[in-house]
DNA sequence: TGCTTGTGTCATTTC
DNA sequence: GTGAAATGACACAAG
């Protein structure tokens, strides 16, 4: 537990403040290597070099978690050859940032919120995500550094839409991620203690990837997993609920608020132009990812002025285990992991070639899965054995009260008893004399009464020693 | 700034 | 022996 902290905060710590503030769009330096300034003809040899050991690095989890700054050092071009394992349809949410935003330099002149729209309307993850959460921070998203973020995303903006990583599913977003919740995959409230292998390595990455449908997704990273998530976001998993967040794309109201930009296409070096799309329509994991994305950027619908209804507006971000499970490439979801029995489950194990990393991601991704679900119907009898014993106290109060009530009344009946018992004895014995006539005294005598029923007159003495 | 609440996670025990 | 469930304890974020 505090290991974990101890591992892991002073890393992220150390990774956000070094970061900064252009860590997670870009650094300062961007402003002279931006994109835009730089030639497009990096030769493609070496970007493919420089793609591949980029896609390396951040499977490493901490990379991806902490962003770490790639736009002076890489900058993937337009022309990147990464192939989405999946399609997504028209609706390409990899083209390059630089592509879709850099013919519009002239923007970068607008006000915040116009340049915002133009950039990441186009599709770009983070920058969206990111204004969305600027403009309409939720609470509960937005950490105290929330300000600062939005004046580096502001900042960011205006630089163009800089940050390129739209090769990099995992990481475009852990950089809003980071924005809405600073916590985030490598909060100490989840780090699995030495249980977990290191998340990620090249290898672990390569061998995945292979079989891995959702390499080109990008996930939205608000903070999914934890805090408050239950109340954030339906119990159901990713591949489900992404799925809520489709049709977001064909709202007649949004559609008028996309780009005159144009949209490209998902193909590698493709810079084609494509229709707006009106429809996305995600059929694979791959598309529902991509879709939540969307829609989790969306929440820049907001910021579009399109009212959705909340549960369409706000997607459900992935939780930690989700984003491992796509920085490792896990083939099959979160969900089929923990949900599925065991003998299903060992089953699923055998049908895919996995790390051991990998197996290990899923078997902890298994357990907290369980666990969580347990803690939670834990915590749920908790509060029910609560409310249970709460009311049988109030029960037992209330008949605590009653017999209290109910011992003074027999009290009380018993004196008067008791009074009409010592009047009916004194009664008695005026009506006893003796052979003389004379009353017996009361001092000297007393009423017995045997087993028998019969009363006898005896002597106080007597009574006493008939008593011992 | 400290407290409370809700949640995820881990370690451990029990079944 | 193993997996799942249960639960106390802890850390963290947000109110």
């Amino acid at each position: 537990m505090c290991s974990t902290a101890n591992y892991v905060l002073p890393l992220r710590r150390t990774c956000e403040s070094s970061g900064a503030p252009g860590r997670r769009y870009g650094s300062a330096s961007m402003t002279s290597s931006f994109q835009g300034g730089r030639p497009h003809g990096i030769a493609e040899d070496m970007g493919q070099d420089m793609d591949l050991a980029w896609q390396e690095l951040m499977t490493i989890t901490d990379l991806q978690e902490f962003n770490v700054p790639a736009e002076s050092s890489y900058e993937p071009s337009p022309y990147n050859s990464v192939v989405p394992l999946a399609p997504i349809g028209d609706y390409s949410m990899t083209q390059s940032r630089s592509a879709a935003c850099e013919p519009n330099t002239a923007q970068y002149e607008e006000p915040y919120s116009e340049v915002r729209q133009a950039c990441h309307h186009l599709g770009s993850t983070a920058e969206a995500m990111f204004a969305l959460n600027v403009t309409h921070p939720s609470p509960r998203m937005l950490p105290s550094s929330a300000s600062t973020h939005h004046l580096e995303g502001k900042e960011q903006m205006k630089m163009g839409c800089i940050t390129n990583r739209t090769n990099m599913p995992w990481t475009t977003h852990r950089s809003n991620m980071h924005h809405s919740s600073v916590d985030d995959l490598e909060s100490d409230s989840g780090l699995s203690l030495g249980s977990s292998p290191p998340l990620t390595s090249p290898d672990d990455a390569q061998i995945a990837s292979t079989s891995y449908p959702n390499a080109d997704a990008r996930i939205t990273y608000s903070n999914g997993e934890s805090h408050g998530l239950q109340t954030r976001r339906p119990q159901s998993r990713f591949p489900v609920e992404h799925q809520l967040h489709h049709h977001l794309y064909s709202h007649p109201a949004q559609s008028s608020y996309l780009p005159s930009q144009p949209y490209f296409n998902h193909e590698p070096n493709s810079m084609t132009p494509l229709p707006k799309p009106q429809h996305y329509q995600g059929n694979t994991l791959n598309d529902q990812i991509v879709g939540a994305e969307l829609s989790s950027r969306g929440c820049s619908h907001q910021s579009m002025h399109v009212k959705q209804q909340d549960n369409h507006t706000h997607p459900a971000p992935l939780s930690r285990d989700e984003r491992r499970a796509l920085a490792l490439k896990i083939p099959f979801t979160a969900e089929k992991i923990i949900n599925l029995p065991v003998d299903d489950f060992n089953e699923l194990l055998t049908q895919h070639t996995l790390s051991e990393s990998q197996l290990a991601l899923v078997r902890d991704i298994r357990r907290r899965g369980k666990n969580k679900v347990a803690a939670q119907n834990c915590r749920k009898r908790k509060l029910e054995n609560i409310v249970h014993l709460e009311a049988e106290l109030d029960q037992l109060q209330a008949h605590q009260e009653q017999l209290a009530q109910q011992r003074i009344k027999f009290q009380h009946s018993l004196a008067i008893v008791k009074c009409h018992l010592t009047d009916l004895y004194s009664k008695v014995f005026t009506y006893l004399k003796d052979e003389h006539g004379q009353p017996y005294s009361i001092d000297e005598y007393c009423l017995q009464q045997t087993p028998d029923d019969k009363v006898y007159l005896v002597p106080q003495n007597m009574q006493g020693r008939q008593q011992r």
